[in-house]
RNA sequence: UCCUCAGUAGCUCAGUUGGUUAGAGCACCUGACUGUUAAUCAGGGAGUCGUCAGUUCAAGUCUGACCUGAGGAGCCA
């Protein structure tokens, strides 16, 4: 019999009433009494579990005895409407097969909640329980609700390389590859490694941004943007920081930074209303969760709306858009800058938004996401196009509530001059990047872009706070198992 | 990398000013129960108290180092 998902059972029973079916999937919880043993199985097809009813007389004790958390059944029988409260529909099972057993001594989940450390050591596992299964289907969502936004509007996907020869990324520390022989490298004549004998012939390591290329692709094709893996060797021990994690970098020719704003908005906003209309289920039982959660802790670290609630409230209202310039003086004359609570104060133009400061903007002062622009030149990428003030860049950072930048971006220097010298004053060797500077010798234009990391996207739509609980397999400083 | 906190049964946690044989709930096993909803009720088994060293008559409890995890900071997306 063909197999039958659980999910149209769900949406669609009404047609199937009555009919024999094939169910198959993992054992949630069995509960069983003298005469009646009930199974709830899940496929993961859906949030959902499907009731299977099975009077004990019809069936070996033996074989029941082994419908444990965690086994895998095939079940054919009847759909009909539940006589318990709590669902629509249940199978009444005629045959059950066990298709693999779950020894309840040894399997580590059971029908309660664990906590998302001890999920994490169990990574393999962690798809099988309510929260992963949902996390998971979210984010393949989200993941198709990028290419569809971007396709619609005329982006081309561009692959940029994973393996880069260039260090001039700049964006951190950097994964080395190679093929050399970690015991025995090669030396050339002053004692130095000799990377002319490795595998391309030269130093190479993990991107750690496609933004370089994808300009390339962009002077070219006008609109594009990648999404693919990112690397960065920062020793990083953070809730929002992985060693591994997928960006997505649009980048525009003829944009300038207003348009690559409006881009950016336009873009999260569709995100947020493709979850909101195609996992309406899965983020129902996060916020659920959530409020559960928030009810142990102390009334300050609760969180201020409901999942829900601050998505479709991010639907609804503009982005706050302001400059550094302007950013610095709400922070200089803010009361925990007066009072002295900041840890670093705020009272030189110049110095770098600290994560208090961002989170005073978006959380206390604006009370919504914070797009903010023209930061100094000097805490900022040799890329971004140079003010005619002489003291700022057109940078952008997109600021979110409890995850601080989800957004960087900029535009870009088209050009060439205030390009060059900007790379000749930070000593970027040239060699690294003469086909980058060859884009502003040639039809340069005036360009923007931006990168987003996708897992903190996924933090903010699925409301974990964790980033290692929105990736499946997450990749972190002494941390790479699975 | 720095700061803070934590590590006790498979899981979540309690364990008083150091003092006999370390506890609970869930899970598991046995039994009861005419349809349950993380079923319920009764009983049972289950522990190198993160590791190593030290202080002490005596250490789960105090001290040090190390390991692991979490939170905050920095780096950033």
């Amino acid at each position: 019999m063909k197999r039958t998902k659980i999910k149209e059972v769900i949406q669609e029973g009404e047609k199937l009433l009555g009919k024999e079916i094939n169910i198959k999937g993992w054992v949630r919880t069995r509960r069983s009494s003298k005469n009646v043993s009930f199974i709830n199985l899940n496929d993961g097809s859906i949030i959902y579990n499907l009731q299977i009813v099975a009077d004990n007389q019809n069936f070996d004790d033996e074989m029941l005895q082994k419908i444990n958390t965690g086994a895998s059944l095939s079940v054919n029988g009847t759909l009909v409407e539940s006589k318990g409260s709590k669902q629509n529909y249940e199978i009444e099972a005629n045959d059950i097969e066990i298709m693999g057993e779950a020894d309840p001594e040894k399997y580590p989940l059971q029908p309660k909640k664990h906590s998302y450390e001890f999920l994490r050591e169990i990574a393999h596992l962690r798809f099988r329980t309510n929260t992963f299964g949902a996390v998971n289907r979210i984010r393949h969502n989200m993941i198709f609700a990028v290419h569809q936004f971007f396709h619609n509007k005329g982006f081309f996907n561009i692959h940029t390389p994973i393996i880069t020869g260039s260090d001039a990324e700049g964006a951190g520390e950097m994964f080395r590859v190679t093929t050399l022989d970690l015991k025995n490298p090669p030396k050339d004549e002053n004692g130095e490694i000799d990377f002319s004998e490795d595998f391309f012939g030269k130093p190479t390591n993990l991107t750690v941004s496609g933004q370089l290329e994808a300009e390339l692709a962009a002077l070219a094709l006008s609109e594009v943007y990648t999404f693919g893996p990112t690397f960065r060797a920062e020793n990083s021990n953070t809730k929002r920081h992985l060693a591994e994690f997928w960006m997505i970098e649009p980048e525009m020719a003829f944009y300038d930074i207003n348009d690559n704003m409006d881009l950016a908005e336009e873009m999260l906003r569709y995100i947020v209303k493709f979850a909101l209309d195609n996992c309406r289920d899965d983020l129902e039982f996060l916020s659920k969760q959530r409020q559960e959660e928030d009810r142990q802790k102390p009334a300050n670290e609760r969180e201020p709306m409901e999942l829900i609630e601050k998505l479709n409230f991010v639907l609804e209202n503009k982005f706050e858009r302001i400059t550094y310039t302007e950013a610095f003086e709400i922070l200089k004359n803010s009361k925990p800058n007066k009072k002295k609570k900041f840890a670093f104060p705020m009272d030189e133009w110049g110095a770098d938004l600290q994560s208090e400061h961002e989170r005073f903007l978006v959380e206390k002062h604006f009370k919504k996401p914070v797009m903010v622009t023209d930061y100094p030149r000097d805490i900022k990428a040799f890329y971004m196009k140079q003010n005619d003030d002489g003291k700022t860049v057109r940078g952008l950072d997109v600021l979110f509530p409890s995850i601080g930048e989800i957004i960087g971006g900029s535009q870009r220097e088209e050009d060439f001059d205030k390009l060059y010298s900007r790379v000749k004053e930070l000593q970027i060797p040239e060699k690294d990047l003469w086909w980058f500077l060859d884009t502003r010798r040639f039809g340069s234009v005036v360009h923007s872009g931006y990168g987003l990391g996708f897992e903190r996207m996924m933090l903010f739509i699925t409301g974990m706070s964790n980033i290692r609980d929105v990736i499946p397999f997450p990749r972190t400083p002494q941390n790479a198992a699975f």
